[in-house]
DNA sequence: ACCCGTTTCAAACAAGTGTTTAAATCAGCT
DNA sequence: AGCTGATTTAAACACTTGTTTGAAACGGGT
């Protein structure tokens, strides 16, 4: 077995496990027998299990957050070139759009996925931050293309409604297996393959508001 | 000492932490100490651990959904006296209104809202379970008032925005004092009271959006 | 064949977990 | 005062937690 098959094991095994069960309800003797992997192997290889989920959260993140990146940054110089403003819909395609055929791209992906949508509201700080560090430079980036494509609105309230936005996300992220209204007499779960568009209409419909 | 304090010792103890550090990271030794009881009295009074959270639960979102139906019937009434749908902002503010009040009515009333927020994205299905079976049935209610509202609109995609929006809801539930940008270069934080009006302006703007 | 740095392994570590027990204390009543 | 049921208490229980240890096994290079 080579050194980075056991490394990638762990890390699958942790990814799946992370999002489905949290990360202080994971214990490393389930991670490391899901894994098939020795218990001593977590600290050998990733130091703690806090690194570990660090390890985790970079091995997806960061070429996600580059091509979200890419694409906005491609709405952006195309507005240019015919020097008028991004169209809000664009940038937040832009950012949806990658995230959610990540996601569909691989079981893994998916747990994936559901993992970050919860950092966000993730009670321990340094779990938050785990993510938050990762993930505040593409925010970033979309606040300001976003008010270049509505400068009309005050930088406060974009700022209110970007907020908006990334609960309404992360919340779609977390959704992974469990619909909420799973078990009611309410009408059945949705098609997740089907929910990018109306995503998209619904929160470019909520930005663009009148204020 | 009578035996309604310790039990409401308990419980306020109980939703900060739950609320603040999470519920499996909360130990029964640092609540009952904070809560200045024994650490055998949680078992007493309530059983377990989790019969404990059931019961912090209870405590506020029995009283609390009662507020919200209530409000939603008015509106519906009032509808029905003058023949004519009911709006839909008007049913959405119903439901959200007294969430945002409630919440800012108390130090532990916000420890409590961020912890249901968070209830939603809550791996453990035992502990989400405890949510959700107080909430459906409100929720129930608020889908056939906004399906009257908005007849135009496919149970299917109403269905779907109204996961949208309680996504909203539970993210910004969530934000007790962490904002996600906190630490950026973005523009400051919002005013939590503030926020109610720009919420309901943007759910109601994502709900409406053509289909 | 030997050596050497890397990796794996079983075992142990100290600390923390929810829960239970049985004795002690309390409050209300006759 | 003395009895009775409800509550509080300190101690222990059985178990799990993340991490560390030192020896064993591996693999490539000379």
């Amino acid at each position: 077995m080579s050194q980075s098959d056991t490394k990638t094991r762990i890390l699958d095994g942790a990814e799946q496990l992370f999002a489905r069960e949290g990360f202080h309800n994971t214990s490393l003797r389930t991670l490391t027998s899901l894994a098939s992997v020795n218990l001593a192997s977590v600290n050998y290889h990733f130091g703690s299990k806090e690194s570990l989920l660090q390890a985790v959260i970079e091995r997806r993140l960061l070429p996600l957050n580059r091509i979200r990146e890419e694409k906005i940054e491609k709405v952006l110089s195309a507005a240019k070139k015919i020097a008028s403003p991004p169209e809000a819909e664009a940038l937040l395609r832009a950012f949806i759009e990658p995230t959610m055929e990540f996601r569909n791209s691989s079981p893994g992906a998916r747990d994936f996925i559901s993992l970050i949508g919860r950092s966000l509201t993730e009670p321990d700080e340094t779990i938050r931050n785990c993510f938050m560090d990762l993930a505040l430079p593409i925010l970033q980036v979309l606040f300001e293309a976003l008010h270049q494509a509505l400068p009309q609105l005050s930088p406060a309230i974009l700022m209110t409604r970007l907020q908006f936005i990334i609960g309404t996300m992360s919340h779609v992220m977390c959704m992974s297996s469990h619909s909420i209204f799973h078990s009611s007499e309410l009408p059945p779960a949705f098609d997740h393959d089907a929910l990018v568009e109306p995503l998209i209409k619904y929160v470019v419909a909520g930005l663009e508001a009148p204020e």
